[in-house]
DNA sequence: ACTTTTTGTTACCCATGGGTAATATACGTG
DNA sequence: CACGTATATTACCCATGGGTAACAAAAAGT
């Protein structure tokens, strides 16, 4: 997904250091959540962020306010990505379970790259408040999808009746916990990964007998929600 | 699981300051876990920690050599609880999917504790070279012991064919965010949690018309590991 | 009562690293 | 070429917070 390796920098030690300033905006947002992943946002300094790509701290300031700036666009990056997909997943219509399989396997990809792990491997404590705030919304956000997945698929039929609340935490605990674990260049590749996901995470919800095309339609048009205790 | 509050100190302002020195050492890791989960470990000053104790930072180090020795510890308390868990389930025995259901019910109840979170909200980067690698190890034997009870479970028929090692993934990764998102006096209880993740982890996984007693003697005792792809 | 040990306190050190000021160098433009 | 602007650099500031030294006051031993 990204295509350049985090290391390859604009700024040539003596070469032409002209290019676009959103490039360099860029390289400075690839370069620093690489760094901040790899050691952690407290450990890795703006020194070094700097340091790789050539350049000197004060030079940060040209395209940041600050270091919670930097961390703040990273994390963003990531939250646009499943936004982008969760538009078009709505777009495209579908039972509950065709849905939440969809997001499933996109929301794994994106969390087999850097922005995306920075989603959930930052802490929203170290932003501003305002900051912080929206990205807790986002997330939020996110969550209520999973869940609004989960309850259109018990209300059609493709899911079996459950607490759509628990299963959304579950589901999302595993797919959070791939930006914990998986590392490019390893034995499993983003779309293993997504796929098996998709795939091994539904398959206790799914409603038996699951016809992949026509979901049979309950003749018990219940409520949905909770099935059992709360 | 914490019979005491964090809150409550064996340093009364102006009282019998007389205990037991474990105590304090105990209401010292208390105090500070429950203070680097709220805040997180690196705004979490030892200063604060202090002042909840009604003590100054120095005091500290009557019973710790260090902010990361006192991190280590809790999370080293968090390990030795799955650790206990573990053992009485091997000691127990069982089809590899109950034993799997047992580990994931008491894995859970652990998660909802703050020693148990602290095992994987903390970044073993913040400790030393040494005792990072403890706890690395630990961590690896823990996810062992998950694929173990999966392969176990493949070859006594209890669990179908599936990829172990991301089977494991899957649900550790569930269970460890409940780390993140569970609190205490929330509208779900730490056993409730612990009981539907046990089954909905799990329910995917069991192989069809699972019998709770008997497992049926699969004719071919295939030699387990992946099924699939790899 | 006297020392000794344990457990505190106050006062300080100082490395770290985010952020800024003043300044230099290149770039595009009239 | 001169000028303004964008971009980098060097040199610095300083708040933070982990850690220590020197000292005080209980507890415990004798």
């Amino acid at each position: 997904m990204d295509a350049q390796s985090p290391d390859d920098s604009p700024w040539m030690p003596f070469e032409n250091r002209r290019r676009a300033r959103d490039e360099k905006r860029e390289a400075v947002l690839r370069t620093a959540v690489h760094l901040f992943l790899e050691q952690g946002y407290h450990r890795a300094t703006l020194n070094d962020v700097a340091e790789r790509l050539n350049i000197t701290k004060p030079a940060l300031y040209n395209y940041f306010r600050g270091k919670e700036e930097i961390l703040f666009e990273c994390c963003l990056l990531g939250q646009e990505r499943v936004d982008e997909v969760i538009a078009e997943i709505d777009a495209g219509g579908g039972t509950g379970i065709a849905k939440l399989r969809k997001l499933i396997q996109a929301y794994a990809e994106v969390m087999t790259t850097d922005y995306g792990a920075s989603l959930i491997r930052f802490d929203t404590r170290d932003l501003s408040d305002r900051n912080s705030k929206i990205l807790r919304d986002a997330k939020k956000s996110i969550d209520r999808t999973f869940r609004h997945y989960i309850t259109d698929g018990i209300a059609d039929g493709s899911i079996k009746p459950c607490d759509a609340k628990m299963a959304a935490f579950a589901i999302a605990g595993s797919l959070n916990w791939i930006g914990h674990w998986f590392q490019r260049g390893g034995d499993l590749s983003a779309e293993q990964v997504a796929e098996e996901f998709s795939v091994r995470l539904t398959e206790g919800l799914a409603a038996r007998a699951s016809r992949k095309t026509a979901p049979a339609p309950s003749k018990s048009k219940s409520k949905q929600t909770s099935g059992g205790k709360r």
